[in-house]
DNA sequence: CATGCTGATGATAGCGCAATCATTACGCTT
DNA sequence: AAGCGTAATGATTGCGCTATCATCAGCATG
């Protein structure tokens, strides 16, 4: 306790002072009179504590704890120009594709100290200029952002950032600066190559908000069918609504219609569609996989399940937060990182839906 | 560089010395400079552009523009006070449940221009406590939690912050300022009196990860048995693990085994429980619902679509997030809002799965 | 023409913290 | 015993912005 350093007197008539307006906001600075030590040292308390000898940083601790205090984190930023924030922008919260790459970001992140930043852009690019922006006037320390459909302007503040970046989801020609996805194209050929091998002959295809990357799978499938000539236009039905199990019974339902039911295999760019296709076919009486084979996307845990089984393409989700999260921190950390491109592959999870050998 | 200051010429090199090193961060200064006004005058441009004149609004936008300004938000908090944060804490980011609950919280949230710091709780006070040091450190200016079982220490943090807060998902007797939620005693009790009335007798359940939530839902199921003298203490299977399809499958694969079969309903804490005792009924050719009564919770999409169709308890998960994150909102404003406590209430959708008259 | 008012703009100070550079005390070396 | 290194602590300054108050021009009023 009791410290001067001036000459006089000077006690500590502005300690009780503080402590009696319980409203205030406690600052530092009140820690510092309480414990009789300088901010400066309450702020090594906090940021270094090897750096304080053990009895002050008890004493300091205990102040702490008594008033309650909670560091100003922008001030905090704003003095260290270190933010410990890092900026994540997906194109929805409702996909549960997305969900699972946030737990991974959340669990790397969080174990690092980091606090994550979350915006969703609705699959928008203006809207993600918009929300970047803001993530950037946070001042984050890396950002974690989704495919590279970025504006132009969106880009160049990206550019003039000079901070870590992922791009996540797919691999991309010409990232920003580091990359982790996987070939969707590529998947999507690997699925009808899947198909065919089981003797399906008459493949459809079935999508639903059609982001980049759906984009892509659809190009791989019909890359795939043009390969032995079956591709057909008009078994491909796709809308620009969100996906969901409703839209997939739907979306099978008039497939089926238009093309008179000669399909004898769907495609469907994700689970939810197959399972509404898998439930609706079901419905209709239409025996999976004797008649009909139906093959998901992303392998959500139902597609295991539900019963016939539903194939599905097994990316790791999760994996993929986690990667982008450690090639962020490694940066910071200053440590090397094997690649600025990370291909997490993928992996076609064979099921009773599309088993008729 | 160049860049003077003292008396002497100190016309506006500093302003192309700036510019030249596309580096350095660009502030309100730097602005300021390029379009010959002084810093306050950006400020207003960026906060109240109407109490600028158009001429120099229009030629400071420009300014910014070509720079390619963002504003330092920590700066701006730091000097405001305000923070345009909004803390959330939800226990878990991969169950559906909090996903949806967010998907109200960020379309408000975003609508009003505040953004969301979202942590995760891990279903843990402790943990808990800790992310609300995290969030109050970043000066929010209202934040949303779950539930009504903080330690000690967080509600003494969470009634100092003197800011408005709203706990969710469930009604609590005692909250710390506002509550949105329902009632899953009672939701539990009229489940069972449901089954009940279907004629189903012994009726077991299924529960995992027992939070205090879904305690309370089986409180209400063994209320309703009791007043029937129909409790039975092993018709009760539970596991600590989160819930999930598989768990479902294996947690009424239990309950089968350990009593033998004669369990003629099931009431399954969550959707995914529920799926998961369906589709292993199925495998087990256990006929549902004519042998076997499965009810969920939640009300997932998957419900509706399944086969057999699956009854569940819906609540408005989106809804709820709109309604905290509204409160906040009025609150923030000044407005009055007609209540701190908001029932939500619940509806229990009666489908095919227990439907046995 | 003095007065007061309004709207537009600027100068100054300070938000709460940490970077930076002192300062001090205490050893240890030669 | 002088010199030096080191560990612990403190004083000062400034991060980038906005609150506050001041200034000033323009204009209407009586």
């Amino acid at each position: 306790m009791l410290a001067k350093n001036n000459s006089q007197v000077q006690i500590l008539p502005m300690r009780t002072a503080k402590k009696r307006s319980s409203d205030k906001k406690i600052t530092l600075v009140d820690v510092a009179d309480a414990s009789g030590v300088s901010a400066i040292t309450v702020s090594r308390v906090i940021n270094q504590p090897e750096k304080v000898s053990e009895s002050l940083r008890i004493q300091v601790q205990k102040a702490i704890d008594s008033l309650g205090y909670i560091p100003n984190q922008h001030a905090s930023s704003l003095a260290s120009s270190k933010s410990r924030v890092i900026g994540v922008a997906i194109p929805s919260l409702s996909n549960i594709v997305f969900t699972e790459v946030l737990r991974g970001i959340y669990e790397v992140m969080g174990a690092a100290g980091y606090k994550v930043l979350l915006v969703d852009t609705h699959y928008s690019p203006l809207e993600e200029e918009k929300m970047v922006r803001t993530l950037l006037s946070q001042s984050p320390e890396g950002l974690i952002i989704t495919g590279g459909d970025q504006t132009k302007a969106c880009q160049n503040f990206l550019h003039k950032a000079r901070i870590p970046i992922v791009q996540i989801m797919e691999l991309l020609a010409d990232p920003i600066d580091m990359n982790v996805g996987f070939a969707h194209g590529r998947a999507g050929f690997d699925v009808v190559k899947h198909l065919l091998g089981q003797g399906y002959e008459r493949i459809g295809f079935i999508g639903a908000r059609m982001d980049p990357r759906v984009q892509q799978r659809m190009q791989g499938y019909k890359l795939a069918l043009e390969q032995v000539g079956k591709f057909e236009k008009n078994y491909i039905v796709t809308t620009p609504e969100p996906s969901s199990i409703g839209v997939g019974g739907e979306l099978f339902k008039s497939l089926m219609a238009s093309t008179n039911g000669v399909v004898d295999a769907v495609f469907c760019v994700n689970d939810d569609l197959a399972l509404g296709a898998l439930f609706e076919a079901q419905r209709m009486n239409i025996r999976v996989p004797q008649d009909m084979a139906i093959c998901g996307f992303n392998d959500i845990e139902a597609a295991e399940y539900v019963n016939p089984s539903l194939t599905s393409v097994s990316v790791g989700r999760y994996e993929m937060g986690v990667k982008a999260s450690e090639m962020i921190i490694r940066v910071l950390n200053e440590k090397p990182i094997e690649s600025k491109k990370v291909d997490m592959g993928y992996e076609i999870k064979k099921r009773a839906s599309t088993s008729r050998l």
